[in-house]
DNA sequence: GTCATTGCAAATACTTTGCAAATCA
DNA sequence: TGATTTGCAAAGTATTTGCAATGAC
């Protein structure tokens, strides 16, 4: 799924939202939905716009990001405790996590076979599932 | 299973992993495999010697945590960016959070159903699987 | 021009580490 | 006694926040 969203798109993507469409955010926002899903940290973010010329703000890059994710444009990937991992792919899958290597990518749920969740307390409801599926080169 | 292991099986099991029975490693170990299986943060297990009056300081708390993981006494739960969970219970099986009261549960594989990954890249084997529940009250 | 947004630096939260003093075998 | 362990304080890493300057409409 390569080149999901125009830069017109993204703009319109925004403002949809009433997130004005700044220098910094559509250059963050091109990163995230121009191209194919992402997962990405604020710091991988960074250094990426960076890289490219443009001049965001560390703190910036958090801001937007947890703008976004609070607007439901991107999901949060809890992965490992110490930093966290947001994912362009907000529809409902699963993740697999190459521990040596940090490549993280994404499993269909229907790879992983039917799963549903009996025994949860009365009175309470599944909100969301998350799956990390941890995998190791075969030794 | 309440009263796992008994003060003596606690000094026995430390001494059979070659770590020394001092007094804070007995505190603190008496608090995670005395009782039923726990859920711990440094910070709440920190709080719960101090309570009981005994002196260990939070980086003891901190080094004896990542200690015994490394030994295989005690799982990690990768649940929420900026705190680390600490699992009595290594056996295999999943987690039940409560997103707006903070409580974390077991969840008995069986009860989630049978899973299989398919699907992983060629050369690598599933090395484990971490499920989290996020539970809501029913609104 | 007005109000949202940005960037910096400071603050906060969590965790690890260096090292001298204390402790255990 | 000799090696390990502890506690403190300092450093490190990840993230948030206050506020003056900037930028969008």
């Amino acid at each position: 799924m390569m080149q999901r969203l125009s830069p017109e798109q993204i703009t319109a993507l925004l403002t949809a939202h009433t997130v004005r469409p700044t220098r910094q955010r559509l250059a963050l926002a091109m990163h995230l939905f121009s191209g194919p899903h992402r997962h990405v940290t604020a710091e991988t973010l960074h250094r990426e716009v960076q890289a490219e010329g443009h001049t965001v703000s560390l703190a910036t890059v958090y801001n937007t990001l947890n703008h976004f994710h609070t607007l439901g444009l991107l999901g949060e990937v809890s992965l490992t405790p110490g930093s966290t991992w947001f994912d362009t792919n907000t529809k409902h899958h699963f993740h697999a996590f190459h521990e040596e290597t940090g490549e993280l990518w994404d499993i269909d749920p229907a790879e992983v076979g039917p799963v549903a969740v009996a025994g949860l307390p009365e009175g309470m409801e599944l909100a969301r599932m998350d799956v990390v599926i941890r995998v190791r080169s075969k030794g």
